[in-house]
DNA sequence: GTCTATACGACGATAGAC
DNA sequence: GTCTATCGTCGTATAGAC
């Protein structure tokens, strides 16, 4: 184990680092508090990564690897893909809001578009099927980041105080028009 | 005219400043460069607005001030809407994006909820009736939302690339779901 | 090969002279 | 009302100790 010194420090500053930038945010967290957090020298995180830039994308992007499951009856998907929404775990939450707030600097703008397009554009793609499934999947994916969007950024308390459970039977028959737009009236979903 | 000249000054902050925030965004501007393009010192910014973040709440308050004008037929709301943005004024878009990525740093975020509020979320209101209105409203800002944060935030090209009449054709569907829920399919909107 | 010490230029903000 | 000087902190680079 020659770099295993080293490796512990790397570990540790990643840990630190992911864990500072979800809970303040890329501008919120210093280089020198994500050194504190670790318990290393400052100069140790620009050395082993580069950048405050690239150590950012790095632990981002491994947050945020994990792309939708939409697996299962086509008719529940619009249902499902919301609740995965309305659960998502505090971590996922914050992974999208630093990634958003940082994405207008640097590369960070073009991991975020990456991380768009094969957590939700491409896992909707692989399930949609008709005629214009591709633009369908993709304003389906803008209606799971609307929803993001109200929920988290924009936070609008009269939603945030609801039931997951209304705002799923709200809003699934309206994303359910392009998961399946030829079902007609009534569907599975309301 | 006591206060001319400060007054001239000040004007010609805020109008670098719109200028700055708008095009770089807040951490990309400095308020040395505010000064610089106003034409005054850098202490002046400080001491007439307080903070660079008072600057950028008055400057991007005054940019947000304008609701959605919905007036019109309720049958055509939803396709309106979506072409409101898609025709959006490159000004909108960037402070939308600047206050979005700035709602992490002091009150921003407070101002950005309440841009959300009276510029959506409010003229929906005024114009939804029936069952549920009121989460409809919400729901139906939060498809907005989305669409501003898919073609603005995620930059999905293959959105950007469409003409608007596709867009709004294959969105407006599923955003009448939510202003008109009690239309019967056909309605007016596909 | 790891790490520490130190330093540099730019940042937002302040105090006080004019 | 305006400017000069300066403060503490930021991200980052490098020289050299272990």
């Amino acid at each position: 184990m020659a770099t295993a010194k080293g490796e512990r420090s790397k570990d540790a500053i990643r840990r630190a680092a992911t864990h500072l930038f979800t809970s303040r945010g890329y501008v919120g967290s210093t280089v020198r508090d994500i050194a504190a957090e670790a318990q290393v020298d400052p100069a140790l995180v620009i050395r082993h990564f580069g950048s405050k830039e690239r150590l950012f994308i790095e632990t981002m992007q491994a947050e945020a690897g994990t792309a939708l499951d939409l697996d299962g009856p086509l008719d529940s998907l619009a249902e499902r893909l919301i609740a995965n929404i309305l659960t998502a775990e505090p971590q996922s939450r914050s992974t999208f809001l630093a990634l958003v707030r940082a994405s207008d600097t640097g590369e960070v703008g073009a991991t975020m578009r990456v991380a768009h397009e094969a957590g939700f554009v491409a896992p909707l793609l692989q399930h949609l099927t008709g005629e214009g499934r591709e633009v369908r999947a993709r304003l389906a994916a803008a209606m799971i980041g609307g929803l993001m969007y109200s929920l988290w950024i924009a936070q609008d308390d009269a939603l945030l105080a609801l039931p997951p459970d209304e705002i799923v039977s709200a809003y699934a028959p309206a994303l359910d028009r392009l998961v399946n737009p030829s079902t007609g009236r009534p569907s599975a979903v309301e």
